[in-house]
DNA sequence: TTGTGTTAGTGTTATTTATACACTTTTACA
DNA sequence: TGTAAAAGTGTATAAATAACACTAACACAA
């Protein structure tokens, strides 16, 4: 073993997923470059990743990427793993990128994953106009660097998440439905709920707060609408210890 | 804000848990160094860290840096977060400690932490002469850097993972009685459990498997022995999903 | 050898939660 | 005014949880 320290780059990649009441999607940045003579152009997709600059802490540098890329600000966020494999950059694509952004393809990148939730609708994506896009989790092919281990650890540490905590709402607009609320465990965990059961079940949590409000405009009897209380969770969530679930 | 790009130290940092049947305990290292005139000493305690080499993943030098202190491999551990505040290298002591490692302390270093468990038993603290020592999580004071807030957010998310997956045996010897597994539950999540219902939560789990061996030299009736079976757990876990807990 | 201290080990009942299952209501639109 | 489409609602059975107290087996001391 070398026992030669390295100095490192950091960066933060951020996996946001977003939901669009039919499936997961992920935000994409499509990057397509030409080299001089116009003829050998090269071109991959990514996850969203920036630097962390000199006077930011990680969550500041996460929260500006999330904000250069949506316009958002205040979207759920949690950092959930560090990348680091010494051979994570070996695809010639990827050397090829960071040689073009001045970066020695030789040293290890390391990143630091997050994942972030929001309801597509959110998003404009002409936003700076950034080359960005949703993809369905389940369609995204080859990604450049590691990020395809990146997405799928991302979504690892979601759907963990998701079983124990309340984080569902943060898919949906501020005002959902629970039909829609179903919806999102059901595609995410990939499983069907009973409807009343679900019901049930979500009745009992103080969070989910009713509201005198119902959908409009749907072809359909117009559902209540509900919307999700973090004051009231985070005061009762330390009642409820559920030991070994 | 500047818009430099750093590069960055990365350490490994190991916040190693181990169990003595009484109280959860961390293992600390305890620096003291005396400047070459003899006089000026200075000391601290800090968590256990490392470098990565440069031809190591993050886990292999986790390991490394687990197997450095305790001699032991294939121990529980697991990557919980990674810290980088820009300013978390200010106090007077870190950066003496700093420069004596050759490092420059407006540097900022980029920290990934592990949490580690086992038993105390299992640790010769002698191995390879060392300067660490076991200190009940309790009676842990000042700690160099920003090991503090390291340690309690590895102590927050030791404790969220021992409530929903069965993390509780890495603390214990190979073999150990249910008392014993109970303990580790009631100090590390400040409670108590009946012991009738712990041992009927415990009993319907596949992978808790009994042993025909009992307890030897103890004061009063010898208790049966278990110990846990990785294998079923990983057969098992898939089939259970505990929507919304 | 007998007694004492100490932890192991076990069952029942009442309450709460989980599961399985089908019909009526309300809206938009043709 | 009929039709399509999702909303909304109750009950019965099974399983899990919670509360509760005594006997069994060993080491050691008297």
């Amino acid at each position: 073993m070398s026992n030669r320290k390295l100095n490192n780059y950091i960066s933060v990649d951020c996996v946001i997923f977003g939901f669009d009441s039919e499936k997961l999607n992920v935000l994409v940045v499509d990057r397509t470059l030409k080299a001089d003579d116009g003829s050998d152009e090269f071109s991959d997709l990514t996850l969203t990743g920036n630097h962390i600059y000199e006077d930011e802490t990680i969550v500041e540098a996460a929260d500006r990427i999330l904000y250069d890329l949506t316009g958002l600000r205040n979207i759920y966020l949690e950092q959930f793993k560090t990348f680091a494999a010494p051979d994570r950059l070996k695809k010639e694509n990827d050397r090829k990128w960071l040689l073009h952004d001045n970066r020695d393809p030789d040293k290890r990148i390391v990143s630091i994953g997050f994942f972030a939730l929001l309801a597509t609708q959110k998003v404009t994506l002409e936003w700076k106009g950034r080359n960005v896009r949703w993809m369905p989790v389940e369609e995204v092919g080859e990604l450049g660097f590691d990020h395809n281990l990146i997405l799928s650890e991302a979504l690892v540490a979601m759907r963990n998440k998701l079983i124990h905590e309340p984080i569902g709402f943060e898919l949906l607009p501020d005002k959902f439905t629970l039909s829609q609320l179903q919806k999102v465990y059901e595609i995410i965990l990939d499983t069907t709920f009973d409807k009343r059961n679900f019901r049930k079940k979500v009745g009992r949590m103080k969070y989910l707060i009713p509201l005198d409000e119902k959908q409009k405009g749907v072809a359909h009897k117009p559902a209540r609408l509900y919307m999700f209380s973090r004051e009231v969770y985070e005061k009762t969530r330390k009642e409820i210890l559920n030991f070994l679930v």
